[in-house]
DNA sequence: AATGAATGAGGGTTCATTCAT
DNA sequence: TATGAATGAACCCTCATTCAT
C-alpha cells in the first residue's frame, strides 16, 4: 500500500469517526483499525490528532474561501441572492457536506472550534450588514441584521444537511426566495418607518 | 456550609463544566474542585455523573411542558404566533438559558440525547404543518414546513442567545413578526399557485 | 427504639449481608440501612466491621466450646460415635447454620479466616487420632486420619446444609453409621496389615 | 522482556492475587505491579480483569473435559473407582492445583461461578446415582448419593491439597478404596433392607 | 448518643502519545 | 518507515471510617 492511500484511508476512517463522536471523543485506536493501520503508523502521516482533523477539513477551506470571494460581490447585489449563486454555495457544501458537518459540530476541541461564529462574524454578517444598509438607507442595527444572518444559514443547513435530493433542494431554494423577498421588504419598511 | 450550599455549588460548577466540554467529556473531578468537594461527597447528593445533570435540567423541562401545553393553542392559531405567546416562550427560554443550552448542545451521553430532534418532530413540526396545511388549503410538503420550522427555531436561538436586552428583544420580536408574515403568505400563495 | 433492638437489628442485617457476599464484599452502608440505622450509629455499636462479625459469631463460639469437650469424650470412646453424640453435635450446628457457615465461608479478611482449618488441627484431629491409634493398636499416618476426619466433616456439613428435615437427617445419620462403621473397620485392618 | 513473559506473568501474578482475595477483591494494580507492569499494558494482553481468569482456568479446562469424557464410563462400572481411574484424575487436578482451587473457591463475579455445584449436579451427581440404583436394584433416595458424593469429593480435595507425595497419596487412594468399598457394600445392603 | 456528609484512597478501565525494536 | 506494546494520567465510581454538628 503506498503512503498516499495509506493516508486517503486514514482520512477516510478518521471522517467517520470525528463525524460520529466529534473531535474530542473520537477514538484513534478506532480509526486507526479502521484503516488497517497500527497506532504507531499514524504518527508518521500526522502529527497528533487534530492533524488528521486539518488534514480532512482544510483542502475544503481553502476552496471555500476562494469560492467565497468570488460570489460575495454577486451576493451583495441583492437579498435574495442570485438564485444561481445561491445555488452554487449549497451545491458548494453539498458537495462537502462531511468536511462542513465536522467543522460546525464536530471540531471543539480543535483550533477550528467556533468556526461557524466566525465565519457568520467575518463573513456573513459585513456581507448582510452591506446589503441591508443599502436597501434601508440607513446603518441597520446589527442585531436585525444578525437575526436574518442566522435564519439564512439555517435555511441552507436544513436544505444541505435535510436529506433532500437536488431537484427538491432546487426547488426549496425557489419557494423560499419568495419568503426571503417578501419577508426582507416589509421588514425594509419597518426600519424605513421607524427610522423617519 | 450548609448543605444547600454544596448541592447548589455542585449544581453551579457542574451547568458550568457540562457547558464547556458536553456531558461526556466533562470532568467529576473538576465539577467537585470548583464545587470545593471531593469526589467521594458528590456522590452524597448525587447518585451518577448523569444525575446531577437531570438536577440541573429537569426543574426547568416540568415548567417547560406546563407552559408548552398551556400556550400550544393560541400559537397554533396563527404564523406570527400571538406576540405575546412568542415572547412568552422566549422570555422562558432566556430565564433558562444554561439549562436549554444544556438540553441542546450538551447532553450526548444522557438520557436526554437528541432533545432537539425530538423537540422538532414530536412538536414544533406537528404545529407547524398544521398551519400550513390549513392556510394552504391542502397538505403542504413537509420539506417546505421543515425548512421553516428550523428557521423560526433558529430565530428564537439567536434572540435568546445573542445577547440581547429585553427591550432589544421585544422590538426584534416584533420587527420578525412583520419579516415572517409577509414571507409566510408569500410562500402560501406560491404553494397554492403551484397546487392548481 | 432501645440500644438492644439497634444492636439486635445490626446484627440481623449484617448475618444477612455477610452470608451473601463474605465480610469484605459486605457493604457496611447496606447492612445500616437495611437495619434502619445510620453509618454513624454503626460505630456506637461496634468499633469496626469486624467487630459486628464478631460479635454475631462469639456467643455461639463460646457454647460451642463448651460442647465440645462435654461431648469430646464420649466422641472419642468409638468411631461410628455415640449416636446420640453425633445427632447432639448436628442439631447443635443447625441450631447454629447461619453462624457456622459465617466462620466456615465467610470469613476471609476477618479474625476468624481458617477457622476451619484451625477446627480440624486442634480439634477434630487429635480425637480422630487418638481413636485410630487406638483401634489400630499402633500410630496410624496422621494422613490416614486427615482424609477420615475430612470425610467426616463433610458428612456433617452436607447434613446440615443440605436442606433436610431432622427426621431426613436422623436417617442418615443412620445410614452413614452403617457405611462409617463398615469402612472404618476395613481401613483399620487394612493398617494393622501393613503394620506387620 | 518478550510478549510472552509478560503474558506469563500477569498469568502468575493474577493467580497469586486471585487465590489470595478471590476474583472481586483482587486488586489488578496489584497484579500489574508484581508482574512489574502498568496497569495500562494489561489492557495489551486481555481485555478485561475477567479475561486474565480465563486465560488461567481456561487451557485445564478443556483439557479437563477431554479427561471427563474419556474416563466416565470406566468410573461408572464401580464405586471403587476403577482405581487407575481415581489415580488418574486426581494426578490431573494435583497437576492443575491452582487452577482447581480457582475454579473451586474464587470465582465469584465471574462466568465461572457456582462451578462446583454444577459439577456436582450436572456431573457427578448422575454419575453417582446411576451407580447407586445399579447396586441397590433400586431408586436409591438423592439424599443418600449426594453425601456420599460430597464425602468422595472431600477424599480427593483432602489428597490433592493435602500437599502429600504422589507415593502418599497413590497409598492412600488404595487404602481409601478399602474404606469406600467396605462402606459402600454396607449401605447398600442397609437400602435394600429398607426397601423390602 | 446519633447523624450522615465528607474524606481520600482505591476500584477497573480508557486514552493519546511515545519509543524500543 | 512501521510496529504495537507500554506509559501514566485521567476517567467515573465505591468504600470503611471519621467527625463536626
Amino acid at each position: 500500500m503506498k503512503d498516499f492511500d495509506i493516508r486517503e484511508a486514514l482520512i477516510g476512517s478518521g471522517t467517520a469517526e470525528f463525524l460520529d463522536h466529534g473531535f474530542e471523543k473520537a477514538s484513534l485506536r478506532t480509526i486507526c483499525k479502521n484503516a488497517k493501520v497500527t497506532t504507531g503508523a499514524f504518527y508518521s502521516y500526522f502529527e497528533k490528532k487534530e492533524d488528521l482533523f486539518s488534514a480532512i477539513v482544510d483542502p475544503m477551506l481553502e476552496a471555500y474561501h476562494e469560492l467565497y470571494f468570488t460570489v460575495v460581490a454577486s451576493a451583495l447585489s441583492g437579498i435574495d441572492g442570485n438564485r444561481d449563486t445561491e445555488l452554487r454555495i449549497i451545491e458548494f457544501i453539498c458537495a462537502h457536506k462531511d468536511e462542513f458537518m465536522l467543522l460546525f459540530e464536530c471540531a471543539d476541541g480543535t483550533q477550528y472550534a467556533g468556526f461557524r461564529d466566525r465565519l457568520h462574524n467575518d463573513l456573513f454578517m459585513p456581507t448582510y450588514q452591506a446589503c441591508f444598509d443599502k436597501y434601508a438607507e440607513c446603518a441597520v442595527d446589527p442585531a436585525v441584521v444578525r437575526v436574518f444572518m442566522h435564519m439564512k444559514y439555517t435555511q441552507y443547513m436544513e436544505l444541505v444537511y435535510g436529506g433532500y435530493s437536488m431537484e427538491q433542494i432546487r426547488n426549496l431554494v425557489q419557494m423560499y426566495a419568495e419568503f426571503t423577498n417578501a419577508g426582507f421588504i416589509s421588514l425594509i419598511n419597518c426600519i424605513k418607518k421607524e427610522n423617519i
